[in-house]
DNA sequence: CGACCGTCTCAGCGCTGACTGACACACTCA
DNA sequence: TGAGTGTGTCAGTCAGCGCTGAGACGGTCG
């Protein structure tokens, strides 16, 4: 029971709305388990799309889909095989993802 | 350009799935613009709904079925006003928030 | 060159989830 | 007790997003 509660209900209607559009915008883009499960994977260096897939369990143009909405996002970067161009292989850019949880750090506290 | 890239491809098949169920579970709570503002509004102390529905430009019953999606999550608690029962002030639970926290700290490192 | 491979793109479909309106509930006050 | 207020709940509706299949692109190897 909470007793620093006003004693009288005052109604506080001049709360401005807060600017929530950034950690809202990169918490959608994590919230599907493909991507987080994309994010997670990368986190141990560069791989290929096929890696991804066979890990993930899921077909390799749905994980290709995925990867294009981090892509557009700014947190992953694509770069191809130098032996074998057919390879692309994505990593984190850990600056972006590092302004992301920023964004989230200071929403969540 | 990567240069510690493998010189022939070497797929890696072997890799585990990783489990990201409990980060995108809560990054697609946080990933609706209205319980994200819900959740920053909050961080100045408890609110009403009809505080939070205003500073929103949300419907009351709106608002409250996203606090009742927070609810369930355990990531706010609900108590009713000391004075005037028919206000419902809300908090953020900070332990559950840090532990949500958390989670996407070790996904976005 | 042609066959094959890894990847990308896109229209289509199905389904989840947010918003709405109406109603019910809990409470206060005249 | 009745009207009025703040909130909760629920079915209905609809836009949005994820998954799929088919096709195209770029690259490799015979």
């Amino acid at each position: 029971m909470r007793t620093e509660l006003p004693m009288v209900p005052e109604l506080r209607l001049d709360l401005q709305r807060p600017d929530v559009s950034e950690a809202a915008r990169v918490a959608a883009l994590v919230g599907d388990p493909v991507r987080a499960g994309i994010l997670a994977i990368l986190r141990d260096g560069p791989h290929c799309v096929c890696e991804m897939a066979a890990a993930l369990g899921e077909r390799q143009n749905n994980v290709s889909n995925h990867l294009a909405r981090l892509r557009d996002a700014g947190l992953v970067r694509a770069s191809r095989h130098g032996a074998d161009a057919r390879w692309v292989y994505y990593e984190r850019d850990e600056a972006a993802i590092s302004d992301a949880a920023g964004a989230l750090r200071d929403l969540l506290g």
